[in-house]
DNA sequence: AGCACGCCGACT
DNA sequence: GTCGGCGTGCTC
């Protein structure tokens, strides 16, 4: 026992390989002992060069022998800790869960920026409490919570779209708002922040309201979080990762649309889903978690009816007399049986042309970007694809370009045929600019002596310029949009009340994709989609055209019945042993040379069966759906582990090698 | 993310 | 022989 010397343990902030230690220790310079605390930002040295790390436990005591080679800290950046305790737990959890480097984990959770704080420009809104009745299904939900306000239970709110799931949330917040705590809102995206913190800020006043997404200011953002750190704000609105704020006393998590894909960041690590970390945050907080959904993911509603969550059920709109709209199925081979090859069949067309008569909104829904989805030549049906990326490419007749939807190149439309010469050249498949160019001779054909109705689209080509959606939801709002022609990007949040008619032209474009989720995505969409319909006055009317008629997702759609989807779909991923009756794990191997892809898979393949671990199946090494990616050769293997056997995952993942994409839970296998 | 190290092909 | 290209792996 000759000397004793401090040591700190660190979290650099840098992506560590997976099988070696993720925390390393430095001596702590005699300036710095009795300073440090977990959680703090210092500067460290890093093999050659200097870096950032994270304090991760308090300063500790350690013979002089073992300290050996240790460097010394450089210093530290602020005392006030950039992540608290609890969110270093957290971030521990999540490395562990995703299998992703520690200092990645932390490093995306804490707001990196040195600037000063500024106060960003609030709207004031005026606040209102408002005269209001719950139903007594409300009634009912509100009281089942209000019982476990200080247990960490999950509750699943599930309801319609009007059926009041705004209005539970917000009473139970009142409730832990009144015990001094804090409560997370989670919504799906940016645009529907804005919506969210309208809602709440009419009822508990702006001051009371921070907001957290990608569009705010280095200042802002800074600003808002230290709000938040000293309780200055008690509500937190935002995106998937509102859901690391550096709350102090968080009493209450709520996660709206909680089937939304928005909620899992799979483009970048670590590739976390913000319902998985809400569910940890609350066990960590000992504090309710609350999801609320008209068409839940299959295993959020699975969870619920097995009793590890709490379901709560709002089955009907509050305005009893508005009933949910009428849906319509129309069988497409028929009409082609008919003669009418148009992208538009007989009875939407006559529907169209009736709301118009009648002064009501029509949107068109269609998740397509584009105007032909594939360019083939007829003689020797060579199609175009992107060099880029093994995908076929996109003609877009307004720029008058072909255009890749993976990477974004695009290329001159070809005259000929590059492979044959042939100048047969063919569009198939329909996009959203095909739509607005069918309808608009079609209106001109039927109005010929009339004004035109206004057509506009709603599409990232269109909006792709900032403040084009806001101006496009102005005027539709406004009213001078008769027609809205859309993707996906219309499918929710716009709270609209004019919409009579609802036409989805397609519905199929999920359904034949090799993917276990098509059939619940296309359940959501079309239900999400019907939801903007009949939202005024009066009952709206939905047309969803379709090749699949007898479809089940289709079906159950058409009827408003998340139940009989919900039946159908869990028998189907228990018979193929799909989630929640299995834990999915993606990994997918890249390479510019296909062969040197597709070996490496297999090397991690044949290490994986050496370990010879029960109940882990091994799928591939097979090409991923894009085969090729920004000129990179995709292989992906998937793993499909029992979840009742809880395979040490981390442990069997961190030594296959640095360059695979490590995605757990999935959310898709394309 | 950067930097060192090591292996292999090209060249004075 | 030696320079340098890139692919790989490490950083308390």
């Amino acid at each position: 026992m000759s000397e004793f010397k401090k040591i700190i343990n660190v979290i650099p902030l840098t992506r560590i390989g997976l099988g070696r230690s993720q925390i390393y220790s430095y001596l702590v310079p005699l300036n710095l002992q009795g300073f440090l605390r977990p959680g703090q930002l210092v500067k460290i040295p890093l093999g050659t060069r200097d870096s950032f790390g994270v304090t991760s436990s308090f300063e500790m005591y350690r013979l002089a022998p073992e300290i050996k080679g240790y460097k010394s800290l450089d210093g530290l950046v602020d005392s006030t800790p950039v992540i608290s305790e609890k969110n270093l737990a957290l971030a521990n959890w999540i490395a562990n869960h995703c299998v992703a480097s520690l200092g990645i984990v932390v490093k995306s959770m804490i707001s990196f920026h040195a600037v000063k704080a500024k106060t960003p420009e609030l709207i004031g809104y005026e606040k209102f409490d408002p005269d209001y009745v719950l139903t007594e299904h409300q009634r009912a939900a509100l009281s089942r919570i209000v019982n476990f306000l200080d247990t960490n239970s999950t509750f699943l709110v599930h309801g319609v779209t009007g059926s009041g799931k705004t209005e539970i949330y917000m009473r139970v917040m009142q409730r832990i708002l009144e015990r001094g705590k804090q409560a997370i809102m989670l919504v799906p995206e940016i645009s529907l922040t804005s919506q969210a913190i309208e809602r709440f800020a009419r009822r508990f006043g702006m001051d009371r309201i921070a907001f957290l997404h990608s569009r705010l200011r280095p200042s802002e953002k800074s600003w808002m979080w230290e709000k938040i750190r000293l309780q200055e704000k008690q509500i937190i609105i935002g995106p998937r990762s509102a859901v690391f704020a550096p709350v102090q006393n968080l009493g209450l998590i709520i996660l709206d649309e909680e089937h939304d894909s928005s909620f899992k960041q799979y483009d970048q690590n670590p590739k976390y889903h913000a319902r998985s970390v809400a569910k940890k945050l609350a066990e960590l907080w000992n504090c309710p978690l609350l999801l609320g959904d008209a068409t839940p993911s299959v295993e959020t509603y699975h969870e619920a009816v097995t009793g590890q969550g709490v379901l709560l059920t709002l089955p009907h709109r509050i305005k009893a007399d508005i009933g949910l709209p009428r849906v319509t199925v129309i069988d497409m081979r028929k009409e082609i049986a008919r003669g009418n090859f148009s992208i538009l069949s007989e009875f939407l067309k006559l529907s169209i042309l009736d709301h118009l008569k009648n002064g009501k909104q029509i949107l068109l829904f269609l998740n397509r970007r584009g105007s032909a989805t594939f360019v083939m030549c007829r003689d020797c049906g060579h199609v175009a694809t992107c060099g880029n990326c093994a995908s076929n490419l996109v003609w877009h007749s307004f720029s008058k370009k072909l255009l890749c939807h993976h990477c974004g190149r695009d290329y001159p439309y070809p005259e000929l045929c590059p492979r044959c010469g042939g100048a047969r050249i063919k569009h198939f498949g329909v996009g959203t600019q095909a739509v607005e160019e069918e309808l608009g001779k079609f209106l001109k054909k039927e109005l010929k002596q009339k004004k035109q109705p206004a057509v506009s689209r709603m599409d990232s080509d269109s909006v792709a310029t900032r403040g084009a959606a806001g101006k496009i939801y102005e005027e539709w709002s406004a009213g001078k949009i008769n027609i809205l022609i859309g993707t996906q990007i219309i499918s929710k949040g716009w709270d609209i009340s004019r919409v009579g008619l609802v036409g989805v032209i397609s519905a199929d474009t999920f359904l034949h994709l090799p993917d276990f989720r098509s059939n619940e995505r296309t359940f959501q969409v079309l239900t999400q989609v019907a939801g903007r319909a009949g939202r005024g006055a009066d009952k709206g009317l939905v047309i969803v055209q379709t090749y699949n008629p007898e479809n089940m997702a289709i079906e159950s759609a058409k009827m408003h019945d998340y139940e009989k989807f919900f039946k159908i779909e869990i028998r189907e991923r228990k018979r193929l042993g799909y989630p929640p009756f299995s834990q999915l794990v993606k990994l997918t191997f890249r390479h510019e040379k296909a062969d040197t892809a597709k070996e490496r898979a297999g090397v991690a393949v044949q290490g994986f069966l050496k370990k010879k671990v029960g109940g882990v199946e091994i799928l591939g090494p097979v090409p991923a759906f894009i085969s090729k990616l920004r000129g990179k050769y995709q292989f992906q293997v998937i793993l499909k582990l029992e979840p009742s056997l809880s395979v040490d995952l981390y442990g069997y993942l961190r030594d296959i090698s640095a360059d695979v994409d490590i995605d757990v839970d999935p959310e898709s296998l394309l």
